[in-house]
DNA sequence: ATGAAAGCGCTAACAA
DNA sequence: TTGTTAGCGCTTTCAT
């Protein structure tokens, strides 16, 4: 209801001042579907300021089917990555006149999926990894989902994405290029994701070992976690690449706690390139996304009822900073 | 409306399948108001099974008058400070049975809460300065607002607030227990707000003579920058206190940059916090703010029509890591 | 160019 | 305990 206290005033209200009838100011409303003449459009226009109509969004809402509203799922706001893109997305949104709602779901979001039933979207974005549940729940409630930085190809959704791949490889080819022959890959997935595919791609080219991998999760503590193993197991190594700056903050913060020294004694350059990189000790080399313009066409995307299944992958540039030793 | 392909299915339809009526349904969906006969409820449930009957939102909306939804207004999700608090209000709001959604407004957020009419939502946490025409907004249509972070006894809202005096004197006694004489205060409001005067009260209080003051905006990017000017226009000072964490991680990359080690040649605490601070370099000494708890309060406050307009302040702790010299 | 009226899906008052 | 029904505020078809 648009009051809280008192009745709220209706379309009814603004008909009878203005003395026309509720179709038409319903019409000056939305600007059709059919036409007004000048004179009564402005009777009406004043009888909505003089009363402060606000049309009902619910009543609105029943009638056209749509919520003006997108969601956006994501595991964890506070992290600099989901930060960025929920900054980007709600942005995104507003500006289509799209309300944005927020939801977390760390792992799976079924659950999520299932509280936003009955209209109370028109469709999601999602950077959580669907499970069969999801898939189940998408399935029978048709809500247009279109994932970031998630890429299922066998499923049937649209997928923006990174340039995981190629962004890593060139990550890799810049470590290589300071003169790196030792090069571990951090990351929170398995080697066989794209970034670690990008990685070993780059050392298999320049006729290098596969480095030692340190798999864990994607926080910044097991990012810190990760710092004092790879040292202690692989002492030998001269460079890592860090799949995420989420994991990267940790893992300088690790090394520096070890007595390290970055570029000097490891040089590092992770993935994301969140604004966040600017201002670690020393400012962080890592591979660009770019959110605003990934956060822009997932919102088209999923508005657009009639976009076809398709997996988008979007380049990504190396951000030199310090940690590489540049 | 809850599909987007085809027919939804209604209330009408569960009714139907069910064999009774319209009503039963609705009770039994609703637990009430009037009683069901177990056998019935069954039945009920069966069909709302069969055919997953999901309740329209918006019909309900129009009826009961409630959107069941919340907004928080934060200035920049990307900020961990309201990164951290856009994390814990969404986990109380879905705790509590509400959509979360989320609006950003850099600076004064009437056109947010404009565009927020006609019923969207229930009430609105803000963690924005209000300005004339928030109030104004706010006036014609009275939406519960709890203000969060934001303090204005002479405004009839609701305000849960940290304790910015309480934390920052309590910062400041901390650095002056290392020795210092020379401590600067950088922050993103003037001197005299509650943090600049936690600084100068604990000052006054050891005799000290107050130490000069960098006012400069809350990003990180005035953070760094206000290194760079604290060490050049006052090479005198030993500590700061920075009155945000966001800030803070750009002062320590400034200080860094120019080459200045902390805590070692400057002492560094901050106000805030935020998980952030457990992996700058070194980890922040930061007057930690109980977030979750003023997430969790701000959310019953806004959901509770009689709750008296009233501003708490919440107790806050020093967390102490390395910047501050422990 | 404007008006009357039929619902959208649901809740709850009232009847039975 | 269950059913009937009157709206909630709005959009839009169909008359006028």
């Amino acid at each position: 209801m648009t009051e809280k206290a008192g009745r709220s005033v209706t379309r009814n209200d603004v008909a009878k001042l203005a003395g026309v009838s509720t179709a038409v100011v319903s019409y000056v409303v939305n600007n059709g579907p059919r036409p007004v003449a000048e004179a009564t459009r402005q009777k009406v226009l004043d009888a909505i300021r003089k009363l402060d109509y606000q049309p009902n969004a619910a009543a609105r809402s029943l009638i056209t089917g749509r919520a003006d509203a997108l969601a956006l799922v994501v595991p964890d706001v506070a992290n600099p990555y989901f930060g960025a893109l929920a900054l980007e997305v709600e942005f995104a949104a507003r500006e289509r006149g799209q309300t944005l709602i927020l939801a977390q779901a760390p792992d799976n979001h079924h659950e999520v999926i299932a509280e936003l039933g009955g209209g109370v979207v028109d469709g999601l974005i999602s950077a959580v990894w669907p499970d069969e549940k999801v898939l189940r729940e998408l399935a029978r409630r048709p809500l247009p989902m279109v994932q970031v930085s998630i890429m299922t190809p066998e499923l049937p959704f649209r997928c923006l994405q990174p340039d995981y791949h190629g962004g890593s490889y060139e990550a890799v080819r810049h470590l290589i290029g300071h003169g790196h022959e030792r090069i571990a890959l951090v990351t929170g997935a398995s080697a066989s994701e794209a970034r670690g595919l990008g990685w070993a791609k780059a050392l298999a080219e320049a006729g290098l070992v596969a480095g030692p991998v340190v798999e864990l999760s994607w926080s910044r503590e097991a990012g810190y976690e990760g710092a004092g193993r790879l040292l202690r197991e692989h002492p030998d190594v001269t460079a890592a690449f860090v799949a995420s700056d989420n994991q990267a903050i940790g893992f300088l913060a690790g090394l520096h706690q070890a007595g390290k020294r970055v570029p000097r004694d490891l040089a590092v350059v992770s993935f994301d390139g969140s604004p966040d990189g600017r201002f670690t000790i020393p400012p962080l080399t890592s591979v660009r996304v770019p959110i605003r313009q990934l956060a822009r066409d997932a919102v088209a995307q999923v508005l657009d009822p009639n976009a076809e299944k398709l997996g988008v992958v979007y380049p990504c540039t190396l951000v030199v900073r310090e940690s590489c030793g540049c």
